[in-house]
RNA sequence: GCCCCCUUGGCGGAAUUGGUAGACGCAAGGGACUUAAAAUCCCUCGAUCAAUUGAUCGUGCCAGUUCGAGUCUGGCAGGGGGCACCA
């Protein structure tokens, strides 16, 4: 008899309704089971899922479906993160509204996902651009505000002079802006600033607790939030300049001060501020400075250069005077916005020194060397013991350590210093100058000043009437949105156009998951139950920022009653790209859906599909639109069917690392769905007549280990998320219990053949269901059972298959292997080493001679040293 | 530039966390079935030499610790992520 292919068209679908329509994945707040909440980061709407999405999602779609078969309350929610620049560039682009661009891309989109075949709760979805979502947002926002939480402060943004519009980071292009082409400017503005900075501490201190975090994670935040311990130092300027008489600098090497040959200052210090009316050379050095833009990253890769104020300052503990210098490498927005520069040992300093020609003095000599810093600062670890040359403190030879402490008592006692700490960590910067985001509560009134927004006034909702005609953001010129009554003193009044940072809209959603349709911001009794997220699966790009402001949001929360929470997010899964060739010819990149791959002689060639004409294969690199090396998910899925997709992307790779998407891994996914398919069904009858039962003995016995075994492990790789690992054990198995299937389709099996088996695949199923679904719910249908399997609980598995009485150990001789030895599990090291030196390879091996040593570690292997 | 991570056969990777390197999959080669193809099934598959049960080398490169290193330490190279207004 012939089986007929599976079909995943007509089985996803059928499944996927049947779900549905049981409301298996909508999740009650009060049903039994311990509370499980598994997230995966919401989507930005751009219109398409991508395979990183169906990575992502497949991943959590696992954990959410195995965690509700151990029995717990699984909350699996899904949302769209939809503000954001995109769409105000398709506004501008296509003269299409953000809200429609959004709203049309979230529908397209959810109906992709909802191909995926995801236990998600859809009813409780929401996109942070609803108003009913940033309604919250602003109660919250008047929540902090109340609490002391937000502040205002000045700072730094990219200013487009041509399109009069404040840019992002990434709308800087060699420091010209993208449309108009024009040199960008600095421009200081008043912004709403997130006083993250008052939890740097905590912050840092809570990372050690969050043992559920990939370490690199947790150490990328600590350096990020870079608490160090330093001291500010006073020099004196030796003629006071423009009410300037001294400068501050912050020094996390004081004991390199005896090296201090010139103090550089920010062009933005106040000092060289203050300097630039007399002198516009300075001026226009400072300009030049500023149209670097405003990221970090472009201000330190420049070329390292000065300006010499000619104002000299006076070392406060040797006498003599140095020159202050301009540095554009300098930041005004850490420290005081001055350093000293100590050549001999900071490389920066010595190539700066080299290049204007300053002097390098040693500080410290290594003690077995006294050689003069050359090309090379000498720049020991703080640990390290050093010889330090006529040091005020008094330090001969001290380690980096000991000598700062000294230093710093030194200075403090001479009233020059101050110990200081210091945090890298700068407040969170909230104001955007843009229309597609949350309103900012708040009106200005040139009386009472920056007034709250009552909260009966909420929400403030954003105009629909608005054009992108014009550059800048179209609340600053929508009069019915502009103009207000003061809330305070009832006088005229403009009301804030800045709208907030996305990262605020992604910094509580999912505490809004909990209670998405609540009146306040959270209901604290529900939102306490679910969080913190036990397992948040997202990309590793996140590391830093989102997740850094998540966990200030939820103190802040707690803070004002909304949360009783510090930590959102207790388990943290950072997961690798999906990558894919490149291919491209003289007219630019194609898309792989172009182009036919096909081997010759060993190399593999690329062809264009509709010209025939060869393509040059190029690197592998992340998907994305540049490249075109994308792979749409809704051809996947409609040629090979959700199950194969989902199976791919946690196959061979393993989650956290790059997945390489390749037609030929597609193909093999799909061929091991079949092969499922056909090996079950072709035994389907003498299955379902068989009573599933392990056995315990005889030929049979080989097939309930393999089955029992292969459960207990998959059950502990879906539990560390190591799904890569599960779906190597998953294809071992179904080899192992291709032979039996085989035969009992040949009506050749005996009763404890078919029962084991029968046990064997009701396994097999269990463990396949929470990757693909569909296939599980299907055969096990065909199995004759009428219980969904996605309703069923996680099998067990029998602890007396699983255990071996025996072990083979490998057995090596100076270290290398030269054989194994099967012996019994609780034999003792005396009895191992006797039956080992007794073996015909060891005699061989020893020559006679007695070993020097041998190694037993039980149940692992044996060493000799002769 | 700074911080973090990664590097194992032709390819994706596994290795019980210091104990048999290459499980499992893909690709490739050989064979079976078939009029033929597809599908399926069986075998081989790190390199070099012995030519079978053996030997040597081999986890990006160079050192080190250890009875034993893919795993730990130091240095180097290549690739990737982040750098505060992309999300």
């Amino acid at each position: 008899m012939a089986i007929e292919r599976y079909n995943p068209r007509a089985s996803e679908q059928k499944w996927q309704k049947a779900w549905d329509e049981a409301k298996l994945f909508e999740t009650d707040d009060n049903a039994p089971g311990e509370t499980y909440y598994v997230l995966e980061m919401f989507p930005y709407p751009s219109g398409r899922i991508h395979m990183g999405h169906v990575r992502n999602y497949a991943m959590g779609d696992v954990v959410a479906r195995f965690k509700r078969a151990m029995g717990y309350n699984v909350l699996h929610p899904m949302g769209w993160d939809a503000f954001g620049m995109p769409a105000e560039n398709a506004a501008m682009q296509n003269k299409v509204h953000p809200k429609h661009w959004t709203y049309e891309n979230i529908a397209a989109m959810r109906g992709q996902l909802k191909t995926m075949g995801l236990s998600l709760d859809w009813s409780r979805e929401f996109a942070t651009c609803d108003v009913d979502y940033y309604h919250r947002q602003q109660m919250l926002f008047l929540d902090f505000l109340e609490a002391g939480l937000i502040g205002r402060k000045t700072s730094k943004v990219n200013w487009d002079p041509v399109d009069n519009t404040v840019l992002a980071n990434e709308q800087v292009i060699d420091g010209r802006g993208w449309r108009s082409g024009a040199l960008v400017e600095q421009r200081e503005l008043a912004q709403w600033v997130f006083k993250i900075t008052d939890y740097s501490q905590e912050l840092l201190d809570a990372l050690d607790d969050l043992d559920q975090w990939p370490d690199k994670v947790r150490t990328m935040q600590r350096n990020w939030i870079g608490k160090s311990r330093g001291i500010d130092v006073q020099f004196k300027l030796t003629d006071p300049v423009e009410g300037h008489d001294e400068i501050i600098c912050y020094s996390t090497r004081p004991d390199t001060m005896h090296g201090a040959s010139f103090i550089a200052i920010s062009p933005d210090h106040p000092l060289s501020i203050a300097l630039e009316g007399d002198n516009a050379e300075l001026a226009s050095f400072n300009a030049d400075c500023r149209r670097l833009g405003t990221s970090e990253e472009a201000l330190e890769k420049a070329e390292k250069l000065g300006f010499n104020t000619g104002i000299r300052v006076q070392h406060p503990a040797e006498g003599r005077s140095l020159p202050v210098w301009v540095g554009n490498f300098v930041l005004m927005n850490y420290g005081t916005g001055a350093v000293f520069g100590c050549p001999a040992h900071d490389q920066r300093d010595l190539d700066f020194a080299r290049k204007y020609d300053l002097p390098v003095r040693n500080a410290f000599y290594l003690a077995s060397d006294g050689a003069d810093v050359a090309s090379e600062a000498l720049v020991p670890a703080k640990s390290d013991v050093v010889d330090y040359v006529n040091h005020f403190a008094g330090v001969t030879t001290a380690t980096g350590e000991e000598a700062i402490n000294q230093t710093i008592a030194w200075f403090e006692q001479n009233g020059t210093g101050k110990a200081k700490e210091q945090f890298r960590l700068r407040d969170w910067g909230i104001s955007r100058q843009r229309y597609w985001g949350c309103p900012i509560p708040v009106i200005h009134c040139d009386d009472c000043g920056a007034v709250p927004v009552p909260k009966s006034d909420l929400p403030i909702e954003l105009p629909e009437d608005i054009s992108f005609d014009l550059p800048g953001n179209p609340l600053d010129r929508h009069q019915a949105f502009l103009q207000v009554k003061c809330p305070g003193c009832g006088k005229d009044a403009k009301r804030e156009t800045d709208t907030m940072d996305t990262f605020v809209d992604s910094s509580w959603y999912f505490a809004r998951f909990a209670t998405p349709h609540a009146e306040d911001p959270t209901i604290p009794a529900i939102a306490n139950k679910w969080l913190p997220v036990d397992q948040y699966i997202g990309g590793i790009e996140h590391a830093i920022l989102h997740l850094l402001y998540s966990r200030f949001f939820s103190r802040a929360m707690k803070r004002t009653g909304h949360l009783d929470v510090d930590e959102p997010f207790k388990g943290l899964f950072t997961q690798g790209m999906v990558v894919h060739e490149t291919y491209r010819d003289d007219s630019g990149w194609i898309t792989p859906a172009e182009v036919r791959v096909e081997d010759n002689d060993g190399n593999r060639i690329a062809i264009h599909l509709e010209s025939g004409k060869p393509v040059e294969i190029g690197s592998i690199e992340k998907m994305s639109k540049s490249k075109k090396n994308v792979v749409d998910p809704d051809d996947i899925i409609a040629s090979y069917g959700a199950d194969t997709a989902r199976w791919f992307m946690l196959s061979d790779s393993p989650p956290e690392r790059d997945v390489i998407w390749t037609e030929a891994g597609v193909e093999g996914a799909h061929r091991f769905v079949q092969r499922i398919w056909r090996l079950i069904l072709g035994a389907s009858e003498g299955l379902k007549q068989a009573e599933p039962n392990p056995a315990k003995e005889g030929d049979a016995l080989a097939i309930s280990k393999a089955a029992h075994k292969t459960l207990q492990a998959v059950g502990s790789d879906l539990e560390k998320l190591a799904f890569n690992k599960a779906v190597a054990r998953l294809y071992d198995l179904i080899n192992q219990i291709a032979a039996p299937l085989n035969q009992i389709a040949e009506g050749k099996a005996d009763v404890q053949t078919a029962q084991a088996t029968r046990d064997a695949v009701d396994k097999l199923l269990a463990m396949i269901a929470p990757i693909m679904p569909h296939l599980a719910e299907e055969i096990w249908a065909q199995l004759g059972n009428t219980t969904m399997i996605s309703a069923l609980p996680w099998p067990v598995f029998d602890p007396q298959l699983v255990a071996d009485d025996e072990v083979t150990l490998p057995v090596q001789i100076n270290g290398k292997r030269r054989g194994e030895v099967v012996v019994s599990k609780q034999a003792e090291g005396k009895a191992v080493e006797e039956l080992v030196l007794s073996l015909d390879f060891v005699q061989n091996h020893l020559q006679g001679n007695a070993p020097k040593k041998i190694i037993v570690v039980p149940n692992r292997i044996v060493n000799i040293v002769v």
